[in-house]
RNA sequence: GGAGGGAUGGCAGAGCGGUUGAAUGCACCGGUCUUGAAAACCGGCGUAGGUUAAUAGCCUACCCAGGGUUCGAAUCCCUGUCCCUCCA
């Protein structure tokens, strides 16, 4: 959520940095619909002023014994006036949440302009991909070929978007998470979360998956209002949520293992072979809860943290940086690695870092108690990818494959793999 | 599955439907005293929204959440959530 006190201060310089990244805002619905509600709400209150001062004298008159019934008689009209008045505000308080909760955050200046990813920026690139003297397999035909990686299984099973791994992939599979646990825990300094999978209406409106993108979770069958995570941003930000921070304690370095599922609506056609795209699917995640001049250190710290884990695993890759138009909802700042993948000649999304400043934090209520400062303050949240496991599995089998389809298990695997150097076909 | 009990400020814990944002204790902050510290004593100490230049004042709301009764609700009623105890 953005600071209303900004939009209500400076709508048109807000409603510019919106459009930065194509978002309209209508400043003329928006300032009508705030200067009714703050009528109202001045109305409203000084309703209830009266309400409270009549009803101490009443029971001040009763005390002393007095008649009361002539006072009755004057408050009688004014519980209808006030009922009238605080259902219109509440009316338009809820459209007023409403039209809040639906901006996207702002972008941050240095953010590069434009409409789409082709717009995003390069900062840097590590590894030259290799060069193959041998026909290069997806992940898909080195999978087969091992039978270790099915998705017709998966179809069965569930449907499209899904895999089955067994054996030496499984391993890999979950190798790779143990490997990345252990990086962000033992080296970054991130403290290991087990979290619930499902998480209710409100986390998912405290980190902005709600309201606006519904259509991209799956909502559990059940009247409680759960829905599946498609991150483990949600439980992991949210653990701040309704919370006063001593500032001591900051930055909170939070990191999970989870898997993700997301209903990739929209997506019809994509990636529709293999693992890239799936309805579920392993990540690390990174989350850092920071006092808010702290937050653009911490997000070139974690894509530090993300980028660690893809020269570990010999994974050759590109950082971006987002343009205004690519970014979440509630990112200031993102920064995206992209992984080389041989099959496709290309640098493909591993992980995503976004710095979300306050924005997640107000909607949260997340703040910090600052010395010196009367008021707590929002802490600023950030989180990144770190990295996604099956994106990551891809990657590590594409770019290490030899020519008879065997894989060489990077160096950094080979503990957490039982010292298997090579998975053979 | 059945029967009860509970949810109040950072913590503990009072609270008859009427001047209660809420007693008291602890913790915390400031001060007095002291060479210094402790103790003792004095004072302060919630959050959000509105108004405002103001994180000054003032107003409003909040005692798990949502409804209701009432001139007036932490206190009464209903629903839900969570915690605890006992029985099976």
């Amino acid at each position: 959520m953005l600071d209303p006190k900004l939009l209500r201060a400076d709508l048109e310089a807000t409603a510019e940095r919106l459009a930065r990244r194509g978002y309209q805002l209508d400043t003329e619905a928006f300032a009508a619909l705030e200067a009714r509600r703050r009528d109202l709400q001045v109305e409203t209150e000084s309703l209830q002023n009266e309400r409270n001062t009549r009803s101490k004298s009443i029971g001040n008159a009763k005390a002393r014994g007095e008649d009361i019934a002539p006072l009755l008689a004057e408050v009688s009209d004014l519980g209808e006036r006030l009922d009238a008045a605080k259902s219109e505000l509440n009316e338009l308080q809820a459209k007023a949440d409403a039209m809040a909760a639906s901006l996207p955050n702002l972008p941050d200046a240095e953010v590069p302009e434009g409409a789409d990813e082709s717009d995003n920026v390069e900062l840097h690139r590590w590894g030259t991909p290799r060069e193959f003297d041998f026909d290069v397999r997806d992940h898909v035909d080195l999978g087969e070929l091992k039978g270790q990686l099915d998705f017709e299984l998966a179809v069965k099973i569930t449907g499209s978007r899904f895999a089955v791994m067994h054996g030496s992939i499984a391993r890999l599979h979950r190798a790779l998470v143990q490997f990345m646990l252990d990086k962000q825990t033992l080296e970054h300094g991130y403290e290991e979360y087990y979290v619930p999978y499902i998480v209710n209406r409100d986390s998912l409106m405290g980190t902005s998956q709600l309201p606006k993108f519904e259509e991209d979770l799956f909502k559990l069958n059940d009247d409680r209002d759960f829905f599946l995570i498609p991150t483990a941003e949600v439980p992991l930000t949210n653990m701040v949520r309704d919370e006063i921070i001593d500032a001591g304690s900051l930055p909170l370095k939070f990191t999970a293992h989870t898997p993700c599922f997301r209903s990739e609506a929209g997506a019809y056609g994509r990636d529709t072979r293999g693992m890239i795209r799936q309805h579920q699917f392993d990540k690390v995640e990174m989350v850092q809860v920071v006092a808010a001049e702290k937050s653009d250190e911490a997000l070139e710290e974690m894509r530090g943290h993300a980028e660690a884990i893809l020269q570990a695993l010999e994974l050759p890759y590109r950082a971006v940086t987002l343009c205004t138009g690519d970014m979440g909802f509630a990112a200031a700042k993102t920064y995206d690695l992209e992984v080389w993948l041989p099959s496709q000649a290309t640098y493909r999304e591993i992980s995503s870092i976004s710095n979300c400043r306050d924005f997640q934090a107000r909607r949260m209520q997340a703040r910090v108690r600052v010395e010196g400062q009367k008021k707590p303050q929002l802490v600023h949240t950030l989180n990144g990818s770190g990295l996604a496991v099956g994106r990551c599995l891809v990657a590590v089998l594409e770019n290490h494959q030899n020519a008879d389809g065997s894989i060489t298990v990077p160096q950094a695997l080979r503990g957490y793999m039982g010292g298997v150097e090579t998975i053979n076909v």
